[in-house]
DNA sequence: ACAAATATGCAACAATGTTGCATATTTGTG
DNA sequence: CACAAATATGCAACATTGTTGCATATTTGT
């Protein structure tokens, strides 16, 4: 079990890596992504952290998360959009995922399944695929 | 060749298939959903109609054609909502898109890929699959 | 410990989505 | 065809979400 120390210093080097200053609203966002291993929203940070950030902070911080590729989108059906914390792969000018991602109808909570891969799909003639997004919804481990 | 006075026609008896009132708004509206062939979203409504329709009877005419299984949701990552016909296998109680979507990234456009069946994903012991989404992007076939 | 670079917070705004209610349109019936 | 009931629409007002400019605060490298 990492202790808490530890992990600020974990995502203190992350942020060194992609050149980002370390101050308080990144740590305690990563801090978040980390500890909830699964994808978070907009409004999730202003309900973990009690709102104690400004809301245009949060949306700076995610958007440069978002381009030094820490975390990736994950696509839905509705206008909220959801991150979650991308694997060592990504960087900022290759940016994949691939796995699939898994949302559960029971808790509503969206995860990354590291383990299973995208298919390949068989596109008709004529289309060029650059990236496949798979997003399966059902019922999770827990809810089961 | 189907004639303005058929597609008319042919958009009554879906509204009436349905249990829906036929007005000019919904009319219009499926209307452009035929024309475009693929997916549209809420703005393209205004635009596409030059705001002859009030945003809130938009907004609650595609509720209304979602209700229904007249219509269909594309996951995004971002905040839009697009929407698509649905094929005659979707019906108000079992609603399963069973193709995948292409998001072009030249000209923006979705389409549903009819043809193009979704591959069965094997995810990990404990989860139970009830939908999968596909979304890829790249360039289409007009674009290219 | 300092200056330069960078990040934050505030205010003001823009865009998007929702609700209640009065008015208008559509539908089924005679 | 005319009418009443059911349904849909449009307006106003509001709620939520996302964006921009700019002054202040924090972080970084020296």
């Amino acid at each position: 079990m990492g202790s808490k120390q530890q992990l600020t210093e974990r995502i203190g080097n992350l942020l060194r890596e992609s050149k980002l200053s370390v101050t308080d609203t990144r740590t305690k966002i990563l801090e978040l992504f980390m500890k909830s291993n699964g994808a978070l929203e907009h409004s999730d940070f202003e309900k973990l952290t009690g709102s104690s950030f400004d809301r245009v902070t949060v949306y700076r911080t995610l958007q440069t998360f978002l381009d030094k590729g820490i975390i990736h989108k994950i696509p839905t059906t509705d206008t909220s959009v959801r991150y979650a914390l991308c694997k060592s792969e990504c960087t900022e000018h290759d940016h994949h995922d691939h796995h699939v991602h898994f949302k559960c109808e029971e808790c509503g909570n969206t995860v990354c399944l590291e383990e299973t891969n995208v298919p390949a799909i068989h596109l008709p003639k004529g289309y060029a695929a650059h990236n496949v997004e798979v997003v399966v919804s059902g019922v999770c481990k827990s809810c089961k």
